[in-house]
DNA sequence: GGCCACTGTCATTTA
DNA sequence: AGTAAATGACAGTGG
């Protein structure tokens, strides 16, 4: 069981120390609202804003999950409010080596981590501990704080080694352990899975339940995890009763999150993320905002007039938008590589389809790569650069940290943010192949969902390409029942004179290697090889050679190969649509009989092939009908008649060569009455998503308002996204798109 | 043996 | 009226 005090030493300490660092003044009172996730349970675990903005986090990473009010070590508290002072000692910049050196490596290179926001620091403290947060009587605190870190921050290159200052060895092994608890578990996914903690511990049987159900979806309103929420009796502070959660983990959690918003958060002079939080939210625009009641960081996210509450809403309708076909959504993602530099937003956030989630995101590499440089891509100057010219801005490893380098790995939470082409070129041809920086944010599943597309179609996909695409995947599927793409429908084709030998290589062949069916090919046979003709069927008086099969299913592949060899991915693709016909007829078809072919085998063949004919092939060669019955059914109504004319045939045999016809004539009706259906409801599908791209695109030109802040408020809002817990199960994979809808 | 997809066939309607 | 096409329904077949 986590202990609260753990809890709130670890994370609470940790995140004062990133907001002193960073010079960011946080009021945490002003997001204490009813109605509105407070940042305080950005900080210390989920409360109504984790269920109202249902976003795949770091797997709950900052859970406060874990803590059970029953489970509170007084030690550890008093020994976290210690801490905390020493937390407020931080604007003198007396912070253990170990933290800052993890945190600060990278400043932005114009020197803007916080000196340029005079008004910006840290006002988390209270006299009580860690809840009470005072504004107004910090401000020369906060002053200090900012100016003297950010100038020694310049001077030490990135690298702000501290002094120790007065903490004692008791402290500073606990700090140091907390990030070696981090670095030493390489933040792996389970250590911020959920579920994987769950499974270490020995929950209490009557959390079972809840912990059961915040494994799902942590809540599904605000009223949900309210009901959850205790208050400390000491700190009034309010905290989730459930405690599924290691303290470690939380503590690991917490501090990810921290460092998150610590890496996101340089708030450079032109940082558009106002000095007081409080005031972020009095910027965001909130009609519906009553009095005092003032909104959390997510609602710039939502729309403007709508509340938290109809995220279930939104939810749903992004559901609805993200139910695309995953071809579309390979495309979408593909395009997304391409979006316009113009737009920071589809350009950082876009997502390498295909890309394996990758929960394994060691915040410590986010504050090595990922703080100030990494983050000076979000300046308002990148914002308006091109993708390709904002390389130079993100050196992702800083020559100055090579003692972090040896801790952090590879990964790097820049990576998280910024897409591959963005750590070089704008790599218009970046493919599937490519890392997916963001993919570590989303499920596969969601990859599928994500109908990006939308986004990208709008921003000058060209659609050509897209339709081209959908075709080449059409053909893919064997069956491209699209008749208005089909050269030779069967409508056509009953007057094409080659069609038998239209597609495949194997029906060409095996219609060359008929001499029967030229004869009437020339007469408007659809193209019913007579391969027995060829196989010493000499006992089947013409009659024989019917392959119906055969034939149709070559022109129902009417798909041009040269179509495909355009596609390597699909040039492996053989369409043989001959599969109603044994591929060793076939083959039988094709090659010439081996000289080596004894009688036997040749009888052996003959049975196959006979078994190969139709029941009215059967019949016609048991009447001896003096003809094929390609001839019977496809030849027009006069020759059909002439033809006729030129046997003398028993009245029997007339009835069985109009039967033939009119089954033969009702079996190709039939395969294309089917072939319709499924066009037409292959059309009726596409319809449908053409409709739900229309009414995503409708949603998001209506309901969700132009960000009206700059990138780098984006991205700390963004990072705040990251905290929060992921969408439940049948809403998963919307959370990414979201927060591309919402951060622009 | 049941299920399912595919196919052929029949009956009927429509052009 | 004859023909062809379309289509629903049913049955056979094979996996």
């Amino acid at each position: 069981m986590l202990s609260l005090k753990k809890y709130l030493t670890e994370g609470l300490l940790q995140f004062t120390i990133l907001l002193s660092l960073i010079g960011v003044r946080v009021d945490v009172d002003t997001y204490l609202t009813s109605q509105l996730p407070p940042l305080r349970e950005i900080i210390l675990g989920p409360s109504s804003a984790y269920t109202q903005t249902q976003f795949h986090n770091l797997r709950n990473t900052l859970d406060g999950y874990g803590i059970h009010p029953k489970s509170i070590d007084l030690d550890n508290y008093f020994t976290a409010r210690r801490l905390l002072s020493q937390v407020r000692a931080l604007d003198r910049f007396q912070v253990p080596t170990t933290e800052v050196n993890a945190w600060l490596v990278h400043r932005d290179p114009e020197g803007s981590v916080s000196g340029s926001q005079p008004s910006s620091g840290l006002a988390l403290e209270s006299s009580s501990g860690l809840q009470d947060v005072t504004g107004p009587d910090n401000g020369v605190r906060e002053s200090e704080t900012e100016q003297g870190f950010s100038e020694d921050l310049e001077d030490l290159g990135a690298v702000a080694p501290p002094v120790s200052g007065d903490l004692t060895k008791e402290d500073i092994d606990l700090i140091d352990i907390l990030w070696r608890q981090d670095i030493d578990l390489g933040a792996g996914r389970e250590i911020f899975d959920y579920s994987h903690r769950q499974k270490e511990q020995d929950v209490d049987k009557e959390l079972a339940d809840g912990v059961e159900q915040e494994d799902t979806w942590p809540g599904e309103g605000a009223e949900v995890l309210a009901r959850n929420l205790l208050v400390d009796g000491e700190t009034g502070e309010s905290f989730p009763a459930q405690v599924p959660g290691g303290e470690d983990q939380t503590a690991l959690s917490l501090e990810e999150c921290l460092r998150l918003l610590e890496a996101t958060c340089p708030f450079g002079e032109n940082a558009e993320f106002p000095a007081d939080i409080s005031s972020l939210t009095e910027a965001v625009p909130s009609e519906s905002e009553p009095p005092g009641l003032q909104n959390n960081l997510l609602s710039p996210l939502l729309t403007g007039t709508e509340s938290p509450f109809d995220l279930e809403q939104q939810w749903q309708d992004l559901m609805s938008i993200m139910e695309m076909q995953a071809m579309e959504v390979n495309t979408s993602s593909e395009i997304l590589y391409n979006a316009p530099p113009g737009d920071p937003l589809s350009t950082n956030y876009s997502l390498a389809p295909n890309t394996p989630i990758n929960q394994n995101v060691s915040l410590h590499q986010a504050s090595l790569g990922g703080c100030s440089q990494d983050f000076s891509l979000f300046s308002p100057e990148v914002e308006s650069l091109p993708v390709a010219s904002s390389s130079t801005l993100l050196p992702l490893v800083p020559s100055n940290s090579t003692t972090l380098n040896s801790t952090f790995s590879s990964t790097n939470l820049a990576g998280l943010f910024f897409p591959p082409q963005l750590n070089g070129t704008a790599n218009d041809t970046a493919g599937p192949e490519l890392p997916d920086p963001l993919g570590g944010l989303l499920d596969e599943a969601m990859l599928d969902e994500i109908s990006l597309m939308d986004l990208a179609i709008e921003e000058g996909f060209n659609s050509v390409q897209a339709s081209q695409l959908e075709e080449e995947f059409d053909s893919d599927s064997g069956l491209s029942l699209d008749s208005s793409h089909s050269p030779s429908s069967l409508s056509s084709s009953e007057g094409s004179s080659s069609s038998s030998s239209s597609s495949s290589s194997s029906s060409s062949s095996s219609s060359a290697s008929s001499s029967a069916s030229s004869s009437f090919s020339e007469e408007g046979a659809v193209g019913y090889s007579s391969d027995s003709e060829t196989l010493d069927l000499e006992e089947a008086e013409g009659a024989v050679g019917y392959q119906p099969e055969y034939s149709k299913f070559c022109r129902m592949s009417y798909q041009d190969p040269s179509q495909l060899s355009c596609l390597p991915y699909l040039e492996h693709v053989g369409h043989n649509h001959t599969y109603n016909m044994a591929p060793s007829a076939l083959d039988s078809a094709d090659l010439p009989p081996p000289s080596s072919l004894k009688k036997g085998s040749k009888e052996k063949q003959a049975d196959f092939l006979d078994k190969q004919m139709s029941r009215d092939e059967h019949r016609a060669r048991a009447m001896k009908i003096p003809f094929t019955n390609d001839k019977i059914i496809n030849l027009p109504v006069e020759e059909f008649n002439e033809l006729l004319s030129k046997y003398q045939l028993s009245e029997a045999q007339l009835s069985l060569i109009r039967d033939i016809r009119r089954r033969g004539k009702n079996k190709m009706a039939a395969q294309n009455c089917r072939k319709r259906k499924l066009d037409t409801i292959l059309n009726l599908e596409r319809d449908v998503e053409d409709l739900q791209r229309d009414k995503a695109r409708l949603l998001r030109e209506k309901g969700v308002p132009r960000w009206p802040y700059g990138s780098r408020t984006s991205v700390f809002i963004f990072n705040c996204l990251l905290l929060l817990p992921p969408p439940p199960p049948h809403l998963s994979g919307s959370g990414i798109l979201f927060r591309l809808t919402g951060v622009r």
